[in-house]
DNA sequence: GCCGTTTTCGGCCCGACTGTTTTCAGTCG
């Protein structure tokens, strides 16, 4: 069992408990648990194998004997009892926006079993009879489940890339199989997908789908026909496995990678590059298709690499590579063949990270471990952004904190070579629109990220206003999670993204790219307008803990759709122009 | 359920806003 998965596991158990009225600190130490366990960058297996299980932070004895009954079956006894007693429609009513626990347990109790009855009798106005429950409530059922059905059958790119990536790896290793990738709207990076699409060139289809059948992920066969199978994991991500012949694999990559509209560009170019191929065993014709280039060594299984072949694809086009981000609308097509499409930024560009949080606030890992991993990520620099005093949920730092924590920070700074940590915070703007520090505590910080985390329901006026207070402040350098979104479960606060982009333009302020799955904030069309308008980016993780470090990949992928290159993210300059650009005087 | 001890029991993050009621519990971040 994955991580993740795990995770998921506990988390269920931790909202079954809660709801059917246990402990609030048991469910509290449950749900920390997870957090724990999503954090980890070593599989639990290997952990519980070596008996290190316990010895974690956060896991003690009873979720260590959960977890291992979890990775031996498969499947926990005491969630099963949990489940028996609350049907699944409870635990969607738990993510309905401003709506609780005490409303929960009230229509459970009063015998609503399924949002769709709940939204019924909202909509019915048969809610606001209950105890405890009026007008706005029931507005705020409908809205949620409104929110919900957009979401249903949509999931992460943080939770479909790793799955995606495990599940490729694993048919890469088998003997049937001689190329396989990842393809469809995952390969394009798109915030959610509807599922996770592989496709596989192999000669011996039908044993091949028997295996995958078999996989211990695929909890359930949705569909399966020639050449395809299509399965589902335990938590209802589906898997589409699809084999083709290798003679087609590039042709059809291209074809599922890109839009219907990337493809129709591609072929109104006129006809595909084909030829009549052959397979392995020799003079038998499989298809008018096109051949992926081969090396000349007479090995039918050494093809050049998928991306050599891609690439030889387009120039059978008369055509420059096109980034599978970019194959959205079709007229990335155009610009390729005028040879304007953008240099994208690569994750190899990425020199450092400015969005950092440890457990001086409300991160898990230590200053020294943050601090190692990014070394060893092999980064030029980073920066240390904790919380700020007013966030008092997050431990947020009191000036005598920062102060003390930016010693401690400067101590380690001076250990590394070739390393610089600079020393930050992640500044709350107040919901009164004040900053929650002065000017002269800001003075001192080498980098001050301000965000806004309270007051999300405010009207737009307000909201300008706080903003505005911020970017106009000389020693604010970044404005965190621009628009406050996340993804599926919370709308924006209300923003003008052109008002805010023009003050950051006329004010010289970073906007980031929070490169949390979650947030993705600023969005991916919001980010191509800011480079338009000469809006600098820094594409930061917001990482609370070492492993999620590793998700400034998502942020990257945000700024390829974005259209962005190098020269438009902070955080891929050398660490002078860094220096520069942190201490030019603000417009 | 976890943790740390004044070590096997008691505390566990908290302040502001909101919705439902009239003084506070629920919800959020």
């Amino acid at each position: 069992m994955h991580n993740q998965e795990i995770a998921w596991a506990l988390v269920e158990m931790a909202n079954l408990l809660e709801i059917l009225g246990e402990n609030p600190f048991k469910v509290r130490a449950i749900r920390k648990g997870a957090r724990v366990i999503e954090g980890l960058e070593t599989p639990v297996s290997v952990l519980s194998a070596r008996g290190q299980l316990a010895k974690i932070d956060g896991i003690g004895k009873g979720l260590c004997s959960e977890i291992d009954e979890l990775l031996q079956a498969g499947e926990s006894r005491q969630l099963q009892r949990l489940r028996e007693k609350v049907p699944p429609g409870v635990l969607d009513m738990l993510q309905l926006p401003g709506i609780g626990l005490r409303a929960v347990r009230t229509f459970f109790a009063e015998g609503y079993t399924t949002l769709d009855e709940l939204e019924e009798g909202a909509r019915k106005h048969r809610l606001r009879l209950l105890p405890g429950i009026a007008a706005k409530t029931e507005l705020a059922v409908i809205r949620g489940a409104e929110m919900l059905r957009r979401r249903s059958g949509k999931f992460g790119l943080g939770v479909a890339k790793p799955l995606a990536e495990e599940l490729l790896r694993f048919l890469q290793n088998l003997p049937e199989v001689s190329r396989a990738e990842i393809t469809g709207d995952l390969r394009r990076s798109q915030e959610v997908v509807e599922e996770i699409h592989l496709l596989v060139a192999s000669h011996e289809p039908e044993a091949l789908l028997a295996l995958v059948k078999k996989h211990p992920s695929a909890a359930k066969v949705l569909v399966e026909g020639p050449g395809f199978v299509r399965f589902a994991f335990a938590f209802g991500l589906p898997v589409r496995v699809e084999i083709t012949p290798e003679s087609d694999f590039i042709a059809r990559w291209v074809e599922t990678t890109g839009t219907a509209q990337h493809w129709s560009a591609l072929r109104s170019r006129g006809a595909l590059p084909a030829k009549a191929v052959t397979d392995e065993s020799g003079g038998e014709l499989i298809c008018q298709q096109w051949d992926a280039p081969r090396r000349d060594d007479g090995d039918w299984r050494r093809f050049i690499s998928s991306q050599e072949a891609e690439e030889a694809f387009y120039e059978g086009l008369r055509l420059p590579w096109i980034p599978p981000e970019l194959r959205e609308s079709g007229q990335e097509v155009s610009q390729a063949e005028g040879g304007t499409l953008p240099q994208l930024v690569e994750m190899n560009d990425i020199l450092g990270d400015f969005h950092i949080h440890t457990n001086w606030s409300d991160g898990v890992s230590s200053l020294e471990e943050m601090i190692g991993a990014g070394r060893d990520r092999g980064y030029a620099y980073m920066a240390i952004t904790d919380h700020s005093q007013s966030l008092t949920v997050a431990r947020g730092l009191s000036e005598t904190k920062l102060r003390e924590q930016q010693r401690a920070i400067r101590q380690l700074a001076a250990r590394e070579k070739d390393f610089t940590v600079f020393s930050g915070i992640e500044m709350d703007i107040l919901g009164d629109g004040r900053l929650d520090y002065a000017d002269d505590i800001l003075r001192e910080m080498d980098v001050v990220i301000a965000s806004v985390h309270t007051g999300l329901r405010q009207e737009r006026q307000k909201v300008h206003s706080r903003l505005e207070t911020a970017l106009k402040n000389p020693h604010v350098d970044i404005i965190g999670h621009p628009t406050g979104r996340l993804i599926g479960t919370r709308e924006p606060y209300d923003v003008d993204i052109d008002w805010l982009l023009d003050l950051a333009a006329k004010t010289g302020t970073i906007l980031e790219i929070n490169s949390s799955p979650d947030r993705l904030d600023l969005s991916a069309p919001h980010a191509r307008l800011a480079k338009e308008r000469g809006v600098m980016i820094a594409i930061n993780t917001d990482a609370h803990d070492r492993a999620r470090l590793s998700e400034m990949a998502f942020g990257v992928a945000n700024a390829r759709r974005a259209g962005l290159e190098r020269e438009d993210i902070l955080n891929t300059k050398p660490l002078a122009e860094v220096k520069k650009i942190l201490s030019r005087p603000k417009g």
